[in-house]
DNA sequence: TTTT
DNA sequence: TTTT
C-alpha cells in the first residue's frame, strides 16, 4: 500500500503537457500547512508549511484540473508517493519525489478557489483566465 | 492534511541516532510494491517497487523500532510527507523528501519479519542480532 | 490500523454534552457525497450521499467544534470506525457504528462554512448563533 | 472523500454470493485491534478490538478473496464507509454500516494467513479447504 | 536495499 | 509558490 492524502492550496497555475503518446499530464505544487509550536514570546503558532509536487496522469483528472484548478485553489488529493532517479548535467544521480495520480489510483476533490466560490459538484462560474465560457466542456456553445 | 499510509518491507536494519537534545531518531528505507502492467510477451506482471525514506522522531516508536524492526520486516507506517532543502558540497540547493513520524502524528504496525513470525501485539521471540533477551524492556530481569 | 478520512458537510448544528466525568463530547452528522452513475435518460450524474455519525472525545477538538462548526460547515475528519452494541427497549441487541475522534487519534480540518468564509487557521469573524463574542475562548473578557 | 483503511484479521471464512445480475459479492468480518489503556492492577494492556462488516463488489477482488482469504487471514483493506437503511420484521427502520469495496474504489492487500505463509504477490501453496489445486485460476491443469 |  |  502506498497512499497519500493531502489537503492544501495550489501554488501556481497548473502546467499541462502532452506525452509523446498524445495523452496529457498535469502538474502543480501544493502547500499543506498545520499549526506549528507556540512561539514562547508571542504565544502565537506559526504555520508549518510543506510543499508537494503533484503529477496527474489520469485523463479524467487532467480535464478537471484544466477546467477548475488555478493558483490558490484549495484541493484534496489522493495519490501515491513515488521517487524517481535522474541525472543532473554533471551526470550525478538525483532523486525527485512526487505525489502521483495515475490510472484508477488517485483522486482530486475541489474545495474552493481563492475568490471564495467552491464549485465541488457544481457548474462553475466563469473562470476568466483558464475558463472562457466557450471552452466549457459540458456547456457546448448552443449556436 | 498531510497523511501517508505505507505497507512494505524494510530494506536494511534501521539506523538509530541521537540528537544534540538527547532524544533518539530512527531512520530506515521501506519498499512498497504493487503488481505492474502485464508483460505482453510472458503474460506476467512484474512488481513496481517504490522506496521511501522513513524518519521517526516519536520516542515510543523509536523504542519499538529498536526492539522489533530489522532488515526485511514488514510494516505499516502512518506519517507525513516532508521535503527539506539542503546544500550539497558545491553549494547548490537540493531537496530530500521523507516520510516523517513525529509527535502524535504517525504510527507503526508490525506485520511480520522475514523469518515468518509476526509479533504484532505479542511478546517477541528472541531476536538474536538486535534483541538479546537481557535487553527486553518489559521483562527486565537483571540476573 | 483503523483509519477513516471523510470530507463532507455537517447536517445540523453539533450537539455538545458532558460526561459524568466532566469532560465534553461533541457529536454531529456528516454527509459525504460523490458523483453517482450517469442517468441514461438525462446524462446527468446524481450525487450519491452517505451520512456518518461523528463523535468527538478529544478535548481540543470539542473546543474547535463549539467555536467554529455549525450546520453546513465543510470539514475534513480523521478518525476511527467503531461499532458498539446496545439494547433496544425490547431487549434485543442493536449495533451503532460511529466515526470516533479520541485521544491523539483523530483530527478535524475546517474547510469553510455555508456563509462562504473558511476560517481554517484564522481568528473567526463573529458567529452569531453559536459564537457570541463574549464566549470566545481566546478573548476572555468577563465583563 | 470517504476513505477507510483497515488492517486486521478475518473472523470467519468469507461468504460469496451472486447477485440477480450474475456478478459475485464477497462479505466477511474483519477485526482491527490496538493496545488499550494499561490495567492499573496488572500493568498489562488489553487489546481493544473492533469488528467491521466488509462487502466487496469489485470482481477482481472477489476472485482474490475466493482464492486466498480464509478465517484468520490478515488483510489490509481500503474502502468506503456506507450506512444503509432497512426494515426489520416489525417494520421499524434499522441501519447497517458496512465497509464497501466497489468499482475502482477499494483495494485489498494480503498480509499473511493463520498458517504463517503470506502470499502477497506470489502463487499460493495449496489451500485445502478453499483452494483445491484444480480450482487454481492461474495454474490451469495442463492436460 | 526489502519481501512473497 | 498557496491559502485563511
Amino acid at each position: 500500500m502506498n497512499l497519500v492524502i493531502l489537503i492544501g492550496n495550489v501554488g501556481k497555475d497548473p502546467e499541462i503537457r502532452a506525452t509523446r503518446g498524445g495523452s496529457k499530464i498535469a502538474s502543480f505544487s501544493l502547500a499543506t500547512s498545520r499549526p506549528g509550536p507556540k512561539d514562547p514570546a508571542t504565544g502565537e503558532r506559526k504555520k508549518v508549511v510543506h510543499w508537494h509536487n503533484v503529477v496527474v496522469f489520469n485523463e479524467h483528472l487532467v480535464t478537471l484540473i484544466e477546467r477548475y484548478v488555478t493558483k490558490g485553489s484549495k484541493l484534496a488529493v489522493v495519490g501515491e508517493v513515488q521517487t524517481r532517479k535522474w541525472q543532473d548535467q554533471s551526470g550525478s544521480d538525483r532523486w525527485t519525489t512526487e505525489i502521483v495520480l495515475d490510472g484508477f489510483r488517485g483522486n482530486i476533490e475541489l474545495l474552493g478557489d481563492p475568490k471564495g466560490d467552491a464549485h465541488e459538484d457544481s457548474r462553475p462560474a466563469s473562470r476568466s483566465s483558464r475558463r472562457p465560457a466557450s471552452a466549457d466542456l459540458d456547456d457546448e456553445i448552443p449556436f
